[in-house]
DNA sequence: ATTTTATCCGCAAGCGTTTGCACAATGTAA
DNA sequence: TTACATTGTGCAAACGCTTGCGGATAAAAT
């Protein structure tokens, strides 16, 4: 039951030739005579050979793998990501080999361990909630496996990532609902510690200052995405003293369950209340209120393009102009947009 | 900027003792004596010595990766099978090697070829809808490489698979409006040509005759998965002489739009027209009108038995007692069963 | 004292490829 | 004729690891 498959040497034993004509001649190496190079590249179909890309991968130290660290493929906007990691790696045929970290940080560093055992090239995080200390990240360095981190990035120096800038969405975002007449704009805003979340933030206060509106802390909530969370911010938003008349929620699940519990308090939505959200789901056409307009971040093209930093720095490392320690590190930021949905 | 990662050469020379020793010291072989090991073993730690695995994978004709195919992760359906294939894999330490064919026959055949060169050890299937040749499936027995069809079957013998039976849960469906008062019951089914709509039609004359309503063809609509095809077959259903008061459609998406049409018909849903669906996605949590109940198809077990047979196959592989032809082929079926949703 | 038996260890082959180097044969310029 | 490219080919090492086999040493049995 042993895998026979042809090998290099059958083929020089079948044409009494060396195994590294044969190779040559396969790869089309010039020193080797037009009338050999045919008779191997022949034989070679003939027989179907193709050769053992492990033993390739341990020659050349070098896997064509990239792993992949995600936290949750069931969130529409990480398997459009890898959808775009996908694609691009494959274009430049390179294999992804995928782990999700299901937002634990075990998890996460025995994914890293598997990756590294694998010999991957090179790895595409976007790390775990929870994650807080970044050691086995670094531990990797002495691996020489590049990392890129896209969307969710760990908070230190030197580091590759792609992300996508929350501020300018949001600032389109209230002013989209400024231009139609909202003065007085709430905010759900996700977990305090999240950079997702200060983000938003940012682009509120900058947006609201702008606008003349004053900034009212009061009237943005944190929640931590559970529906309960998400209700009770909407409930004391919505019986506040200062009332919105619109408000911005961190995603399209929190504007949701807000929109649930906005009904449930007998308020009208899109006429008492309105509300703009962020991730541009496809789930939103098929509810009864879906947020008037969502701020995108482009997951697709987030995968793709680390993905497509990746390699260029993985084909840097070939060129071995490394040496030098000013390393430069890619941050490249993306910018959100607000999509109005046509109703 | 070479890897100078430690080898097991490295500890030897250090210990001044054979590498086949150090090796078999890592490995707790008995014929190494105490003092040795602990050696070795204390040297290996403290440089962090770490086996390369390409090298393992070369000389030892496996790689521990199984290559997964399936049409599209950003179907609720597939991610989470894949979250039962990664959680299985990793308990017998594989790892996952993946890809989504996007329902392109090309894609799909691409994205073999690849797993081939990978030498991945196994591989786990769920065709794309446009599949209808399958000599690449078959090119892989000259690999050795098993395959574990799951979900998306094709129709060829001699196959392992896992699948779910739709039969049942439709009966369920059926009986389960029965039993609301339900007698006119229509069927929004997919594409004909999908063994996935044979069964639900197939539960559904069945239970429709146990029940002793008679099966009218006529109640029964194909669509190609559209909205407009959608729309228009729901049309078709509330404007026919025998107007249904529940309709059975193919999946979550295709009860949502079924939902807009009979609404902007002007029927209340729940009311005039009740909608029993399959899949069971999350989403329908969010939307205004739900349909009553729908059939689980248990992906994530899916995925995690068709890894668990795909795993065991491996193993028996190993034990090389594949010799004789009699190979049984495994056909794990899995229940459906409906999901009433607690209004 | 001699043989047997553990116990411990090293040699070397092999997995399939790539590639620097040397060598042979042929042809070309001095 | 000699020297020198040019072209075509093979040798052998290297990548890091596992493992069958045989050899050494020491302890135990005869």
């Amino acid at each position: 039951m042993k895998n026979n498959l042809p090998t290099l040497k059958e083929i020089a034993t079948q044409l009494n030739i060396s195994i590294s004509t044969v190779s040559r001649a396969l790869h089309d190496h010039k020193s080797i005579g037009l009338r050999t190079k045919t008779r191997v590249q022949e034989l070679a179909r003939q027989i179907q050979y193709e050769p053992n890309q492990t033993a390739i991968f341990f020659q050349q130290g070098k896997t064509f793998t990239i792993g992949v660290i995600l936290p949750e493929l069931s969130e529409a906007f990480f398997s459009s990501a890898i959808s775009g990691i996908e694609d691009a790696a494959h274009k430049s045929n390179y294999t992804v080999l995928m782990g999700q970290s299901h937002d634990s940080v075990e998890k996460e560093k025995q994914l890293i361990d598997t990756m590294k055992k694998h010999r991957v090239d090179g790895l595409l995080i976007s790390i775990s909630k929870n994650t807080t200390n970044y050691e086995h990240f670094e531990a990797l360095q002495r691996y020489s496996i590049p990392i890129v981190f896209f969307d969710r990035i760990p908070k230190i120096p030197n580091i590759h990532y792609v992300a996508c800038n929350m501020i300018n969405g949001t600032v389109q975002a209230i002013n989209f609902l400024f231009a139609k007449g909202h003065r007085i704009i709430g905010m759900i805003n996700g977990p305090e510690k999240l950079p997702a979340t200060k983000e938003r933030l940012e682009g509120y206060i900058l947006a609201m200052t702008k606008s003349r509106l004053k900034y009212d802390p009061s009237l943005v909530l944190n929640c931590d995405l559970t529906k309960e969370s998400v209700c009770a911010a909407t409930e004391k938003l919505l019986t506040g003293k200062r009332r919105p008349t619109a408000i911005v929620t961190f995603n399209d699940y929190v504007a949701l369950d807000a929109v649930q519990q906005a009904q449930k308090m007998k308020f009208k939505i899109n006429k008492d209340i309105c509300f703009v959200s962020y991730a541009n789901l496809p789930l939103t056409n098929y509810t009864a209120y879906p947020p008037l307009a969502s701020v995108e971040q482009f997951p697709y093209l987030q995968g793709q393009k680390a993905t497509e930093t990746l390699i260029d720095l993985l084909s840097q490392k070939n060129n071995a102009l490394a040496e030098n320690g000013n390393a430069a590190y890619y941050k490249i930021i993306l910018e959100s947009q607000l999509m109005v949905h046509n109703k």
